[in-house]
DNA sequence: TGTTAGCACTCAGGCAAAGGGAGTGCTAAC
DNA sequence: GTTAGCACTCCCTTTGCCTGAGTGCTAACA
């Protein structure tokens, strides 16, 4: 179910083997340490850490650990006098080989699913509740990356002539996604004439992916047939056009107000970078993109994204899918200090229920 | 162009006939004061007054004339050894008595243009780049209330069966407004079937305003005619279940951000506040369904809006209209320490030119 | 040799006192 | 009616002190 394979065998091969140097004790102490600062927010001290798990050793024995795993880099001290801190490396190490992923029990399972209504929900309406119940259940904030309008069939066109010279054209995909765009013509054309190129366009197109559409209608137009007719000339030209722009990954995100209750958004400046973050959308698509190349759920620590605006947070994330395949991404964007084991099947628990949902839009 | 004629007499009547007290002199002095609060986001003392502006008198008589205007309730001191800053009564004499509207320079002007391409652009894409440009160029954030589906004029329905019993509705508006819901019926249809249904209703609605379709669909089903056919019937049932919920108001929120960086936001639980703000829209439709109704700017300050979340903010609002008549409210929010004789002109002019681009959807 | 107790040391954060600065209101003189 | 002068207020910053939590080191112990 938990698979980081995709990343983890590019960021962290250096720190399995670092792991491997790790004695069931220090691992225990670590894992108690992060479980700590997870749960409080603060640094962590040795005399806490033996005062709150049975581990058999006295806080001088602690401190001459936690002093090796901070020369490893597993953990640091914000000061002299002050506790130790999980680095980004100790997560990733915590996540790797110390995480117990929890199953969702059935009632949290329920608890999620209720939010969905099983009859007459549209793809977008789905994707923005999931997003509502990622942030609610998590605390956190929610994030979908809708469909690529690349990747979906598609199912049905339509041109409406809203006045001279301007037709609107509405995609439908098989999914019963919509999408129009406006096309300002030349010549003005019949609401008639409009008719007759969206039945040659349907014909010729329903069933295909919109990448295959793009194929077809340059094929279509290499041909001499279409050349029969000006009208289905003018179809195709018109079709290239319309079907040639990628839309921008579209991305919803839910609940962003949560996050800033989280005791590390206090700090302004922060608050401000993360906030600026959401509102500029296309950094977020890009990363949320790349999860989606891989199975199971994901996990990004702070600076693995390579994007410093979302600095000291992680985003747990899965894909989701329908019978043709992965479609999109979803997940949760929080504090780096994170109840993994909690937020990851709600994660996974989403997208298994969010590609069920989808799944049946392509019977 | 400015005129706060529906509100003045709401909530001014009794500011007004004080403002009447006022000589020439406090009047200079509140304008001096209010101006440098608005420049520095400060407490202004009577000497920086004296300093700043030829009034020709000391700052003791500045003293004097401001613990008047204080009595009055004009303006106000944070604390006994602090300068004064205006009150909402302050800025809203100054608004209505003192404030000097420059019109927009030419310059602005095709500043704020050339944000919009002349053709192809969609309502929504109008409405949207309106947001974002209000946002820009006042530095606050663009607030854009998009038409109701209720007052728009239907253009064309389309029914698409996506899978045994799933059909997708596709209303189009005369303007070119596009929205779709997804519907479950009991029994399925084939194709052909639903172009009939959709023959038989675009023959029956187009041209009607949503309101008009939604009477007249009712009145169909009361004649007998429509019992000929159990399909029109149905077609009828059909409709009317899709025209009868309005869908909630939508506003596009753009620049968010901007507002954010504003010295009166530094405290984070305002920060906090204003954020869930925005973040549940219903409100600020509310309040922006409720400018829509006048004509020319509007503007609220503070607790006018009645809306405890933009506490210590002001809205300077104007609505847009098409040939039909006035369709939708733009504007800016901004802290109420706001150089209103800039945002006015510019939200005015905003208003004005999305009017004009969306006054040719309706030849 | 690994573990533990003890101890000196460090440092952030809270609190109170002190000082400076900006501004006020009042009074008396112009 | 206006102004200069002055005592007063209060915020804000700085300073110093103290406390508590935590560390690293060392020496003793099992």
């Amino acid at each position: 179910m938990l698979t980081t394979a995709g990343f983890s065998g590019l960021f962290f091969g250096a720190t399995f083997m670092l792991g491997e140097e790790l004695n069931e004790r220090s691992r225990r102490i670590l894992e108690a340490l992060i479980e700590d600062h997870i749960e409080s927010a603060e640094p962590v001290g040795s005399r806490t850490i033996t005062r709150r798990h049975q581990l058999g050793v006295s806080p001088a024995t602690v401190r001459n650990v936690m002093a090796d795993l901070e020369e490893m880099g597993y953990i640091c001290a914000p000061h002299t006098s002050a506790g130790r801190i999980p680095t980004e490396k100790g997560y990733r190490f915590y996540i790797d080989s110390l995480l117990q992923v929890r199953q969702l029990s059935q009632a949290d399972q329920q608890r999620i699913e209720q939010h969905y209504r099983l009859k007459g929900m549209r793809v977008e309406e789905v994707l923005r509740e999931a997003g509502k119940v990622l942030s609610s259940i998590s605390h956190y904030t929610g994030l979908v990356l809708a469909p690529r309008f690349t990747s979906t069939v598609f199912r049905h066109i339509e041109f409406i002539r809203l006045s001279s010279g301007r037709v609107l054209a509405i995609l439908v995909t098989r999914s019963g996604t919509v999408q129009n765009r406006l096309v300002e013509l030349e010549e003005d054309l019949r609401q008639g004439e409009l008719e007759q190129m969206t039945n040659y366009l349907n014909r010729t197109l329903t069933g295909l992916t919109i990448q295959e559409v793009r194929a077809r209608i340059l094929q279509e137009m290499a041909e001499e047939k279409a050349l029969y007719s000006s009208l289905l000339t003018q179809a195709l030209q018109l079709s290239r056009q319309l079907f040639q722009d990628e839309a921008a990954g579209e991305v919803f995100i839910e609940g962003a107000a949560n996050i800033f209750e989280q005791p590390e958004f206090a700090d302004l400046e922060r608050m401000k970078r993360l906030f600026r973050a959401f509102e500029q959308k296309s950094r977020l698509v890009a990363l949320l993109d790349k999860s989606q190349q891989a199975e199971g759920v994901q996990i990004f620590i702070g600076a693995e994204s390579e994007y410093s605006e979302i600095e000291g947070c992680s985003l747990v994330t899965a894909s989701y899918s329908n019978r043709l395949g992965t479609i999109g991404t979803l997940g949760v964007i929080g504090p780096t200090r994170m109840p993994y084991s909690l937020v990851i099947p709600i994660v996974d628990y989403t997208a298994r229920l969010v590609s069920k949902l989808l799944e049946t839009d392509n019977r």
